[in-house]
DNA sequence: ATCCTGACCCAAG
DNA sequence: GCTTGGGCCAGGA
């Protein structure tokens, strides 16, 4: 059987071809990469970014699954807060001061380090 | 197929 | 502020 066979997503072209889930997953890690130092995103926006508006919690998975290979840290809960427990929480509050982030209370001061995806590329 | 769980979200009260 | 209930989606048992 050829690339056309049972694993028809062995490759294609020498590309990988990605399953539905795997792509999206892709897209996830895709704009988690895109939030810089000093600025967060929440779960719900970095899904909507990646294309996916209703997958917030997939966001949750990719970030368990991918552990340090995405700044894991700049993604936040809703209104900036941290949704992790204990020391997890903890860690994740001080890697984000550590890049300058600055909290009021509980929550990121999202005025200051809310990231906004682009949309639209300008030229 | 069903049930359960999760680093969620949001509107209500 | 906080708690609750319903909604959401995918993985794993």
């Amino acid at each position: 059987m050829g690339a056309r066979g049972r694993d028809s997503r062995k490759l294609d072209r020498g590309l990988m071809r990605l399953g539905p889930s795997e792509q999206r997953d892709a897209a996830i890690r895709r704009a988690v990469r895109q939030i810089p130092r000093g600025k967060v995103a929440t779960y719900a926006q970095v899904a909507a970014a990646a294309g996916y508006p209703r997958h917030h919690r997939q966001v949750v998975q990719v970030l368990r699954k991918s552990g340090d290979a995405l700044p894991w840290q700049r993604v936040v809960g809703a209104g900036g807060e941290i949704r992790l427990r204990l020391d997890a929480a903890h860690e994740q509050r001080t890697r984000l001061e550590m890049e300058g982030v600055r909290f009021r209370g509980k929550r990121v001061a999202m005025d200051e380090h809310q990231h906004v995806f682009r949309t639209w590329e300008f030229d």
